[in-house]
DNA sequence: CTGTTAGCGCTTTCAC
DNA sequence: GTGAAAGCGCTAACAG
């Protein structure tokens, strides 16, 4: 690899005057030495050691994210987004995906470590994100903040306003005539701390006040937790079985509100299995508007999020906590509202076809 | 952040004997010396500075990955195999998305470069993938290979045999008593490079083939390019308008078979719109095994690849290469072959139910 | 306008 | 067993 010195011996010049040219924009030099040390490292091909480069001037210039894209779409949209916010913030981006699992986990933390990141950026984490981890980010003094998931002690979180999005849904649902609605989310742990702020709970919570004040009775508003709790890698499935479980009642709801898309996704598999027509017999929806929703046989009425905003908005809380070192403990939760998006799956069509979208 | 002086301070020993005992496991440190400064490093939280190791030892240690893909579910698998495979050789990993960011796949390149990745290993690269990106590697002798994707002149690359695979789906819908079969493959470029040995050529050669094989006319086994060129971003709206031309026309074929999955979910959805039962009146087939598929209201025949493995011997190429430096040029295309898998969209079902996966 | 100099944190050779 | 010293590629304060 070219170094300074050896185009400082090609331009007859100093290993400092080349530094100031190359890496520095420095004005202050000769219009024409400046031009021709620019040729020369051209034509060796330099590329500055950002190592050294690192290591004199103190800081890495790099921020970290960490997410679990697996299968959910949502998860490459929101890492997507936030990739554009700290590229247009001028840090270099150092992404990891763990499989927010045991060593995965380990394994990324401790190359965010080691590459010395200014701050990090959690996508979609999960209850189950080791808490030393954090705890030695905290040390290092290095702030973290979270896009979506689960609300972590210290984070400060942006996500969507869960409460009002269910809220919406469940007033559309019940606008189209619909009874006997079923909310389904995945299982809590055995002990939810109640400080950790469940978005789970959040929804839950929509779900009920929406109802009641549809003049639903709680009959007529049921909740099922199902599955285990933190498997976030098996959302087909979960959906697919927690539908089968409905379908096999003799006394089916109307409609079926699940927590996201892809759980969704499942339950539609299921009542094709099954021979139940969405949404003649049921009506389904989804949350989160993955890309795919809109290309299923019946596609999804869910709620959509500003992705592009939210993550603008948390690289620029980050980028606050960065600047200034001394960043106090308060960690805001900031909940921003989705939007409905009516598609067929819940049935709206049947009522009014020119409501899409 | 803690240094080697700071610990060597504490401990009341010199720099260099804290390194050694720190960072290189010598063994011939007094096993009560290296206790103790273990303990007050641990203690102190040290961790130790990459970017002084990298300069001093020469090496990165790291090794890149560039995927270009959003909403594929295969990417991300072969993306995480290839983590996977990475980490196990005990290199750190630096992954970009060339999505991930307004000027793509420069700022990307320019991340592997400076952060001196030591080989580069590409998910999937497009026929698009700038070939002075390319050339920077090769010039600074940076060793690159692909999993998956298109031909790249000079680079090694591993992925499934399209050939073949399309060959076993075409067997088997014939074998089902299909005829009039349709394969609808992503538009080429207007002169596609013979040298570049394009996937989508070989799935047509193996569609032709084994059409002949299995007594077909020319006019029963039709190839349909669709959609513009390079075209990776809608995949689902490519699939769908794919099949709503084809469900226009007078005479429909009796099986479509797509390129891979995603672009037959779109076509599920046409379908679906079209009120055109899958597989009863028309049967579709997609590739490469997304995990969605099987939960799609039509699960989808499909052919599956064994990420892991195929991701292992890619990073083995790799590997080899970044350790005989003197690398010479020639650069294998290794096909392995795929497996088919049976789901009810071609319509398997109707004639043997057991013959599921 | 350009060059000298003193490091950044670490590794490694070689001497004690 | 341990430590002194040189130096990796680069930056920045300061001198000329």
């Amino acid at each position: 690899m070219v170094t300074l010195k050896q185009i400082a011996e090609k331009a007859g010049l100093s290993i400092s005057t080349i530094s100031h040219i190359l890496n520095r924009q420095s004005p202050r030099y000769n219009a024409q030495t400046r031009e021709r040390v620019q040729k020369i490292a051209e034509a060796m091909g330099y590329i500055p050691n950002r190592y050294a480069q690192v290591i004199r001037r103190g800081r890495s210039g790099i921020i970290g994210m960490i997410q679990h894209a697996g299968l959910l779409q949502v998860a490459v949209l929101k890492s997507q987004a936030a990739a554009r916010a700290i590229v247009a913030a001028n840090y270099r981006l150092l992404a990891g995906d763990s499989e927010w699992s045991g060593s995965g986990i380990q394994t990324v933390c401790a190359t965010m470590l080691d590459l010395r990141v200014e701050g990090l950026i959690l996508i979609d984490p999960p209850a189950s994100f080791p808490r030393d981890e954090l705890d030695r980010f905290q040390k290092h003094r290095i702030p973290v903040v979270a896009l979506g998931g689960v609300r972590i002690k210290g984070v400060p979180q942006i996500r969507v306003d869960a409460e009002k999005g269910m809220e919406m849904i469940v007033r559309h649902v019940a606008a189209l005539g619909h009874r006997d609605l079923e909310l389904v989310v995945p299982a809590l742990p055995p002990r939810p701390s109640p400080a950790i702020n469940w978005p789970t709970l959040e929804r839950v919570a929509g779900f009920r006040r929406a109802a009641r004040q549809a003049g639903l009775t709680a009959a007529q508003a049921k909740v099922t937790f199902f599955g285990a709790p933190n498997d976030i890698m098996s959302p087909y499935a979960n959906g697919k079985a927690a539908m089968e479980q409905i379908l096999a009642r003799v006394e089916r709801p109307r409609a079926v509100l699940f927590c996201n898309d892809d759980w969704a996704i499942g339950a539609l598999a299921a009542c094709a299995e099954a021979g139940v027509k969405v949404p003649d017999q049921i009506a389904i929806t989804g949350f989160d508007n993955a890309p795919i929703g809109e290309y299923l046989p019946s596609p999804l009425t869910t709620v959509t999020q500003d992705f592009e905003g939210m993550a603008k908005a948390a690289t620029d809380l980050l980028l606050e906590r960065i600047r200034e070192r001394d960043w106090n403990l308060e960690a805001p939760l900031i909940r921003v509202p989705g939007r409905l998006i009516v598609r067929r799956s819940c049935g709206a069509h049947a009522v009014s076809p020119s409501a899409d979208s």
